[in-house]
RNA sequence: GUUCCCAUCGUCUAGAGGCCCAGGACAUUGCCCUUUCACGGCAAUGACGGGGGUUCGAAUCCCCCUGGGAACGCCA
């Protein structure tokens, strides 16, 4: 490894919650570079138009300076190799996309999506991996653009070069196998024929550039000396190699970091566990523990302590003693952390602050009163009527949760049409809740009157409680989704005949529409 | 299905041929401290996936199997 000092980054995609993935992956690079008096670099990879959001950009870098990890460059702080947005950047793209074209690197293509559909299936169907077939690659270009400019839409694709035995090399096969060669700093070196990789699309037809070719050309231009990234992307990392040899560019080093996992080991999910850094933070656990933990994720120290900080895992952090077994995610360990956190690096005073600034801030009072002031005679009432504004989960009777008229499965699968929809709500002001609740009610045949108790039961634990849009504003997003994650845990452990008031029981009954009656 | 990656207690991991009949931490259980609950202290339970090699000697090296994961998009 060469001693100059190495250029990294962490390059989120705006669509979301601020992930725990992120800021794994982002501590790991800024230790890596701090430690060698390098640059962390901060890039926003916005080229999803549909799903990328002003809003998931703030978010995200909002919780990252939460837990500390501070930038050299990024889209706010600016730096010689900006724009740090890739939305910003499409110029460059296409002139880069153009010199590929230019030296035959790549080519235009027509396929529709339904096209490509037939092609992926047909080699799913004949047990082959799936890519794309080649087939504008071979046509004349000339022909190609005479579509374009008769309104066709078109992308750029890479000519990945291919071998001989290549089914997709077509006239343009060399005599002997390609192979690409990816060296991983913390692998064995892995060896991919051609074959395997496919005609990357490189500019879509919306003329955004993809991932890949986007990440390549920045990381270039921004001088990245090491991408230090999920093991997710090894499987495309031969494209990239491929596109930074046609560009005649020297590639930086890799090194594919395990993925943190749910408890069943899979990529750690929404779907599984709490992966929003906002939700850690709305539930009082501190940055630092949550770095801590971070950091332990995959790494040891040396001397094997486990309670450090961030100076210090800049400090001793290195590649050799990664561990490549993806680590689960384990929230018991995160706690006990946090714990320690709470009672030896806080003092008394602190703790006060932190309680005040985590749960009994002015403005969250102030919302709490509104919607409940009609509600209680004397303060001690308050806390008596109103404790699930200030706890971080409810406990309500399983059966309270069941929907009227539905059974336990049918409730349970209209909790999770809840879920998805809080998921995806960014909005979370009044109106919006009050939407999205209705949308829930019309969407699944529901009136307000047959689902809002069993919503309140699920969210608050009592089933006496201000309105439930003006309650589940106030609450905030994440303790909503939590809770109602909560109730369904709970519903899947009910039994599974209990006293069912709707559906006769017998069989479990040959999946009738979720959407019954009118 | 195809390609690739990975493989030590339930979980995070130590371990880079003898120091290991495998060490630490979380969780669990028990005991102690204590008016209670926590905290804290002590202790216990608990793992090298299987099979072949290599070697005087393997958790450590090699091969096969098995298991897990990821990727296969005009998403990143």
């Amino acid at each position: 490894m060469s001693d100059k000092p190495p250029v990294v980054r962490i390059a989120p995609s705006p669509t979301g919650d601020p992930h725990v993935g992120t800021a794994y992956i982002a501590l790991f690079n800024y230790a890596f570079a701090k430690q060698r008096g390098g640059t962390f670099i901060l890039r926003i990879e916005d080229t999803d138009q549909v799903r990328s959001t002003r809003q998931s950009e703030d978010a995200i870098l909002d919780a990252l300076r939460w837990l500390g990890i501070q930038w050299d460059q990024g889209p706010d702080t600016g730096g010689p190799a900006g724009p740090y947005r890739q939305s910003e950047r499409l110029p460059i793209y296409r002139e880069h996309v153009q010199t590929l074209l230019d030296t035959d690197k790549a080519y235009w293509c027509t396929c529709t999506a339904e096209r490509l559909d037939g092609v992926r299936k047909e080699q799913m169907a004949r047990k082959e991996n799936s890519g794309y077939d080649g087939h504008c690659r071979f046509r004349d270009q000339a022909t190609v653009k005479a579509e374009m400019a008769a309104g066709t839409p078109g992308v750029v694709r890479l000519r990945v070069p291919r071998g001989s035995g290549d089914p997709k090399a077509g006239a343009d096969a060399s005599s002997d196998a390609v192979v690409v060669v990816i060296n991983d700093l913390l692998r064995k070196p892995v060896e991919i024929n051609t074959r395997e990789v496919d005609d990357q699309v490189l500019l879509k037809s919306d003329g955004f550039p993809t991932y890949h070719l986007a990440n390549v050309v920045d990381d270039h231009l921004m001088g990245v000396t090491h991408v230090l990234r999920g093991e997710e992307w090894i499987s495309s990392t031969p494209k990239h190699v491929l596109l930074y040899q046609s560009f005649g560019w020297q590639h930086p080093e890799f090194a594919h970091l395990p993925l943190l996992r749910n408890q069943d080991k899979s990529k750690v999910s929404k779907r599984k566990n709490p992966v929003s850094l906002n939700w850690f933070r709305e539930a009082g656990y501190l940055p630092d523990a949550m770095v801590n933990f971070l950091g332990m994720m995959a790494f040891t120290f040396e001397d094997g302590r486990e309670i450090f900080s961030l100076d210090d895992f800049v400090q001793h952090f290195t590649l050799d003693r990664i561990s490549l077994g993806g680590p689960v995610f384990d929230l018991k360990k995160l706690l006990w952390l946090n714990g320690r956190y709470l009672r030896e690096k806080r003092s008394d005073h602190e703790l006060v602050q932190h309680l005040k600034a985590q749960l009994f801030t002015d403005d969250y009072l102030l919302q709490v009163v509104k919607v409940c002031k009609e509600r209680f005679e004397k303060s001690e009432d308050f806390l008596a009527y109103a404790p699930w504004f200030f706890t971080g989960s409810v406990d309500a009777p399983a059966t309270e949760l069941l929907i009227k008229g539905k059974t336990r499965k049918e409730s349970m699968a209209l909790w999770e049409v809840l879920v998805d929809k809080v998921d995806n709500a960014f909005d979370w002001r009044f109106d919006a809740v009050d939407a999205l609740l209705k949308s829930w009610c019309e969407d699944s045949g529901m009136t307000p009157k047959e689902a809002f108790m069993p919503l309140r039961w699920i969210v608050t634990g009592k089933k006496a409680t201000p309105p439930l849009p003006e309650s589940l504003t106030v609450l905030g997003r994440e303790r909503v989704r939590t809770r109602i994650r909560a109730g369904l845990e709970s519903l899947k452990k009910l039994p599974d005949p209990p006293a069912e008031t709707a559906t006769p029981p017998s069989k479990p009954e040959p999946k009738t529409s979720a959407t019954p009656q009118t």
